[in-house]
DNA sequence: AGTGGCTTCCAAAGCGCTTTAAAATATGTA
DNA sequence: TACATATTTTAAAGCGCTTTGGAAGCCACT
């Protein structure tokens, strides 16, 4: 059943039919009411590949899932795209993923805008210089990015939470418990909140007439694995280390069983603060000691960029065009008084 | 650049030009350069929605997301998304979303199947007498399922992991410890993969005369808080269990914490054998006692359902229609003989 | 020269929808 | 009643691709 048969068996025009339909005034309501009827009745259902290619416009946003037979799937990423589907549900948007070797995001995402099978995209895992943003901006296409890219003038739509804030607040709260031996667990060292977390740490550190020495610095994809390696080589330094930055739980969950094995305990010999992303797989109250985070939900970042994604291409009012979320500091226990040495 | 504009630039028609790109055989090996070169130099890409149009395929896998507001993300969904992805790229194939309420998966894949947006479709969380199957095989659309459907005639092309073995022959192996006290934290009850693994459990207590009281068993959500309740209300039972099987290392990381909550050894005095979906993030050796485990990883099986999925569209050669894997069964610390009482 | 068979190319007809421009009909006003 | 103005409907032109059904050119063979 298409188009041209209804309107057949209604007697009308397919452009009378198409009009009722997508709610044009310029129909009368007797005819509309009529059409409607015959819709429910035969089941019939617009072509989508047509209506795609007739209006530009495909209902659903494209994001570039990064993948390859050794990457490490990323519990963030689902995390955000949950959120994201939460919203897109209520909108009776979709999502096109595109699946790319992380290696190959930017030509993924160009393949993705120009396939006319999206009408927004969505960009993260940014990195500081990031080759997209050119791109993004020749594109025409609505984004919105999920971070920011240091180095970048910001002046493309974004939602980021303040990293470097997050962290600066995070080390203060260590200084003033007396810890002046710092360590960094980050993520990858190109990624945009790896940078800005790293820059609030040593600001705050700078305050105090301290550095952060590159031994006492990892950047590392964010899997427990390389959390509980790169805490292994903290733990065997001559000056060790006695509070911790933590750029997820999941790093954490790592270093803890290092500091485990190594017989320490956990806000006594050393502090732990990690940035939480709200995992429900992760909760840091759920730690065996509980972990002191600076806190940002993930999800409710995915929800509120669907919104902006969603309204921009309905044109449902205006968005802010950049977003920069506070981040909480939430006390618990993996964080107390520098050790007496 | 549109089609007709190619062909212009290169005084050929536009039907020389498609067959050109599209390997069709009557056309001069000569001009086919000519053409490809063009298309190099110009960037020239073919609009997705008119090929569809013109084609009816989409080049597109589609899937349901359950989500909602209070729906917590499900790890296992990205792992396996990640697996499907990882093949998908390989073909240039992506994939349609359809955000979903978990209540309305029906009307939900309905909905995507007629969108003409996707060419084939994948479908999990099979439940016992699943009602999508019959909606399924009236579509005449491409799908494969992931799991089963217990009670429904196994005639629909499937990809699952033998649930009843695994859960069998992990209780095999408690039993012969010395185990007869035993408990089951499962998924939710209406999953297939939940009554199948409680049917494993049941025939292989049967063999010894043994039964699964109702109150050590426990059907839930599959997050580590749901793993913690029922653990510490198996705790608390007069006859406590000493041999727990487990839906999940997502679950054991809930359960795990009560037992140490409790002071109790895991491996001592309780022994705990959990299904690994081979989750980058919860590796059963890297829990402080190591996991003894029915293993069967998520991902591969998210790669193997996309080959057949675009094999299928591809028309690239016949696949099995049905797979049951085998799961294995690895044992490391957190078993042990039953505890002498 | 005429015929048949290849190879290579093309014009044009869709695919199913939206939308423009115009026609038909209804309504209001002098 | 006649005319201008609204309202409602329509025919037809795309959107950018694939594919059918020829046609043109070329060759070899009678």
């Amino acid at each position: 059943m298409n188009l041209k048969q209804l309107s057949e068996l209604l007697g009308l025009s397919q452009t009378t039919v198409s009009r009722a339909l997508n709610g044009y005034p310029e129909v009368n309501e007797a005819t509309r009411e009529r059409v409607l009827r015959a819709v429910k009745e035969t089941g019939y259902r617009p072509n989508k590949a047509a209506q795609r290619l007739a209006t530009g416009k495909a209902g659903s946003i494209g994001l570039v899932m990064p993948t390859a037979p050794g990457h490490q799937s990323d519990v963030h990423f689902g995390e955000f795209l949950a959120g994201l589907g939460e919203e897109a549900v209520r909108h009776d948007f979709h999502f096109v993923i595109m699946p790319a070797d992380p290696d190959d995001e930017v030509a993924a995402l160009r393949r993705l805008a120009i396939s006319g099978n999206v009408d927004a995209l969505f960009v993260a895992y940014m990195r500081g210089h990031d080759p997209r943003l050119a791109m993004l901006k020749s594109l025409s296409m609505p984004f919105v990015v999920h971070g920011r890219s240091f180095g970048s003038e910001p002046d493309y739509p974004y939602l980021d939470i303040d990293n470097e804030a997050a962290f600066y607040e995070a080390a203060r709260l260590l200084l003033q418990l007396g810890h002046t031996r710092f360590a960094l667990m980050n993520g990858p060292a190109h990624l945009d909140f790896a940078i800005r977390r790293r820059n609030g740490l040593i600001a705050a550190l700078g305050e105090r007439g301290l550095e952060l020495a590159d031994d006492c610095t990892s950047h590392t994809v964010m899997s427990d694995e390389e959390g509980l390696i790169a805490m292994e080589r903290f733990l065997q330094l001559a000056e060790r280390p006695t509070a911790i930055l933590c750029s997820s739980t999941v790093l954490a969950l790592g270093a803890i069983r290092a500091v485990n094995q190594a017989g320490l305990k956990l806000g006594e010999n050393i502090s732990l603060i990690a940035h939480d992303d709200v995992l429900p797989l992760l909760k840091p109250e759920n730690f065996s000691v509980p972990l002191t985070t600076t806190r940002s939900s993930l999800r409710a970042a995915g929800v509120r960029i669907a919104q902006r994604l969603i309204g921009t291409v309905k044109q449902a009012g205006p968005f802010p065009e950049q977003e920069l979320w506070k981040t909480e500091l939430i006390v618990r226990a993996s964080t107390g008084p520098a050790p007496q040495s």
